[in-house]
DNA sequence: CTCTCATATAGACAGTTGTCAATACATCGT
DNA sequence: ACGATGTATTGACAACTGTCTATATGAGAG
């Protein structure tokens, strides 16, 4: 039998009210999806097919630039949200699900 | 019986990648949390009994001036992150919890 | 080795953001 | 009505960010 869970996903973690350290941490992870570029990039490597995507492929989809989409990119793989692998002269990214969980479980508050 | 899930909190959400739009909202949303100042206020709010703050108690334990901290409470309550419910001189803030949800949800991506 | 091409870096610039002091606004008590 | 007090607004400024062009780096092909 297949049991599944809808109503409370998940239980509220926060209990008592964050540090400066925690809140400056946090406010760094965010800051990264603050970004409509790099939501979009971390949206199309999450669903690519394989679970990862080239960088070569990516700038045409996003209509930016390529320095500017290599700059978002190394802020994603700098965060731990992208992992970054060299294949040749091509750079492949794939999610990192656990680093993308930490700030989803930041948001389990009320 | 009290059944629970534990592993697999949520299941992917994101199917496809994020359009121009989407990024849009989802990054200015992300922006509101992408500073400590407001993070420390978010969790301040959500951890104070009966959920709900008063912006005079607030200012002390921030230690930004009352401007700054009027500023932030007014981007957290414009993003609708809180609900901001004047009494007298006092305003008084609660968390809108469907409003966290919906970022929560939408790092529900691998 | 050299040429090509994918990616990264440097530098510059406009726009945005967080902060504060000063001030305005609004509500309560007297 | 008046003064005190909690909150919001204004204006200013330094710091940061996203973007581009130009250039560098680095790896494979011929």
């Amino acid at each position: 039998m297949d049991v599944r869970v809808i109503e409370p996903c998940c239980d509220p973690v926060l209990v008592e009210p964050l540090d400066h350290t925690e809140a400056d941490e946090l406010a760094a992870a965010f800051k990264v999806l603050a970004d409509p570029v790099r939501l979009r990039l971390l949206s199309l490597v999450a669903t690519a097919q394989d679970g990862e995507l080239c960088a070569c492929d990516v700038v045409d989809m996003i209509g930016r630039s390529q320095p500017t989409v290599s700059h978002h990119l190394s802020i994603l793989a700098d965060a731990g949200l992208l992992a970054r692998e060299q294949r040749g002269r091509w750079a492949y990214f794939r999610v990192d699900p656990d680093r993308v969980a930490v700030l989803r479980d930041a948001l389990m508050i009320a």
